[in-house]
DNA sequence: CCGGACGCCTGTCGGC
DNA sequence: TGCCGACAGGCGTCCG
């Protein structure tokens, strides 16, 4: 999926056609996303005026007058500004018309991304409620994560991807971040020293605005909004490189599974 | 409370 | 060439 930088690219590209437009209409082609399309939405909210469009963690949070929608990519989502009369292809499931003749489009194959209504405060939703700081927040600094780590005997890299503790950082920037860091994947986060911590922040929060700047990471399905896709793939540097020389001292990347998911290090560098 | 495993879907890729 | 299993950027839920 779209990580942070992919749905901050997203949401930057889509803006100028959002914000202060009306919605003509809401097209649902297929209403069974991670969680089934609200029946009645469309008449919800047709007429609306999208006042502004903001993320928080991963989500989108279309802000209208009348209550918030809440738009999330799951793993292969990709949201295009389009002519609204182009014809929909394979797993464009939704149409958000927009006053002027544009339609905001999700393309979702895996069906793993959610559109919601939430007519009051989104803050208080189940799915945002308990989420923990933003990564390129002020509240995310390295006593904070050092605090949070104290009662933890995970991984540092699934440290790190627990929504609850950081949002924002999925598996391909976590594995980018720990190897600016030197720190190793697997090391239990107990074990980790406040200034490793950190320098591991800033490492965060160094990808991840570096991957806004190249407009995200494209491997397969990401497409920024005006279809061109991210170019931070070329500033990968253990991601998916198995067996290639580490960047910093030429020894074999590594691959492991951690906490189920595909990791990637430098067993040299990081420690 | 925490941590680990699973499942939701479809598409793609590598190995045989 | 064709088939089959493994795997893919997320994350809620269940179980021990």
């Amino acid at each position: 999926m779209p990580e942070l930088p992919e749905v901050e690219t997203t949401r930057r590209g889509i803006a100028p056609y959002l914000e202060g437009k009306r919605i003509a209409a809401l097209r649902v082609r297929e209403r069974r996303l991670r969680w089934p399309v609200p029946e009645g939405l469309e008449a919800q909210v047709a007429g609306a005026r999208v006042q502004a469009l903001e993320r928080r963690a991963k989500y989108l949070l279309l802000r209208l007058d009348c209550g918030t929608l809440i738009l999330h990519l799951g793993m292969s989502g990709s949201l295009r500004v389009l002519p609204a009369t182009d014809p929909p292809q394979r797993h464009d499931h939704l149409d958000l018309v927009l006053e002027g003749g544009y339609c905001l489009r999700l393309r979702d194959p895996r069906r793993f991304g959610a559109l919601l209504w939430c007519p009051d405060s989104p803050e208080a939703h189940p799915l945002l409620r308990d989420l923990g700081p933003e990564s390129l927040s002020a509240d995310f600094d390295g006593p904070y994560l050092a605090q949070v780590a104290a009662g933890r005997r995970v991984p540092v890299k699934s440290l790190i991807m627990d929504s609850g503790v950081v949002v924002g950082v999925g598996n391909i920037y976590a594995s980018e971040s720990l190897f600016l860091a030197g720190i190793h994947p697997q090391r239990a986060c107990r074990r980790i020293s406040a200034a490793r911590y950190a320098r591991l922040v800033g490492s965060i929060r160094q990808v991840l605005t570096a991957a806004i700047q190249q407009g995200g990471t494209t491997l397969r399905d990401f497409r920024q909004a005006d279809g061109s896709p991210g170019y931070f793939a070329l500033s990968l540097r253990v991601y998916g490189r198995a067996g290639a020389p580490c960047p910093r001292c030429g020894a074999p990347i590594q691959a492991r599974r951690i906490g189920q998911r595909s990791s990637f290090f430098c067993p040299h560098c990081q420690h």
